[in-house]
DNA sequence: ATAAACTCTCCCCCAACTGGAAAGTAAAGA
DNA sequence: TCTTTACTTTCCAGTTGGGGGAGAGTTTAT
């Protein structure tokens, strides 16, 4: 199977299939003669699986060990459940700060006319510490 | 004020405060014998600004608008308060995409056993569509 | 036979920096 | 005054995970 279809197959385009080669991920046989690479379904198993781990917000690297742990038959399941508890962790950190950002955010707006007067408290929450100070 | 004193007054690394001089963003009066930055008391305002914006999540693009709206002084603050709204929407998406995804890994997470056997419903949900498939 | 569609490699680009090398400058100690 | 140390400069490369596009070769369709 030729790029474009093995991309089609697993939901990821041309580039990424290739970035993929590229850095030893998934490297598919290549004719010598065309320099073409041949996808065997194995091969988008691998892409698919790869695809569906980064939407899991998994890295590349994460993805290399949970391909390797997935292509072990005999590993044991526990370290896969700790990546997944990590990554889940990581999550819930990346979580919190979001929600204090948007609601200190939330908080600045609320306290904003948000009319055509210059006053700001958005402007002035940020520049707490002007150059008036010497 | 010297960039390493300038740096550590708005809580920056001196690296980043010459990438802001080098992306136009706030830019010192540089000694023309010497090469020297020299960093003023609205400089370091400036600065600290963009700290605490790049600390909202806003990004270098954002936070020259932010910049360019707090040094005017006639600028209404509607612009500003729109700004932060969309940056909290935003937020707000980010917010639930995340959820999502912790969920979707947590319940993979409490059906893996995490023990020495390769079982692994982590690793069937990811290969789902797998070499099998013809 | 020729045109369209596909693929290849190669290189630069994105954000927002960070790290390091080599060289110049300033300040402090002996 | 000399030297060491600390600071600064520019420049170049790397990070993550690819995207865009050039120029050349290949395959398929007409």
């Amino acid at each position: 199977m030729n790029i474009g279809i093995a991309a089609a197959r697993a939901g990821l385009t041309v580039k990424t299939v290739r970035y993929y080669a590229n850095i030893g991920m998934v490297v598919p046989y290549q004719n010598p003669q065309t320099g073409y690479r041949d996808y065997r379904p194995e091969d988008i198993a691998k892409l698919q699986f790869i695809g569906k781990a980064r939407r899991f917000n998994f890295s590349i690297e994460e993805c290399r060990e949970l391909l390797s742990l997935y292509q072990d038959k005999n590993r044991p399941s526990k370290e896969v459940k700790e990546l997944t508890l990590e990554k889940i962790a990581e999550i819930e950190e990346k979580l919190s700060e979001l929600k204090a950002l948007r609601d200190q955010l939330q908080h600045l707006a609320t306290h904003c006319q948000g009319n055509d007067r210059p006053d700001c408290p958005i402007l002035d929450a940020l520049s707490d510490g002007l150059p008036s100070e010497k």
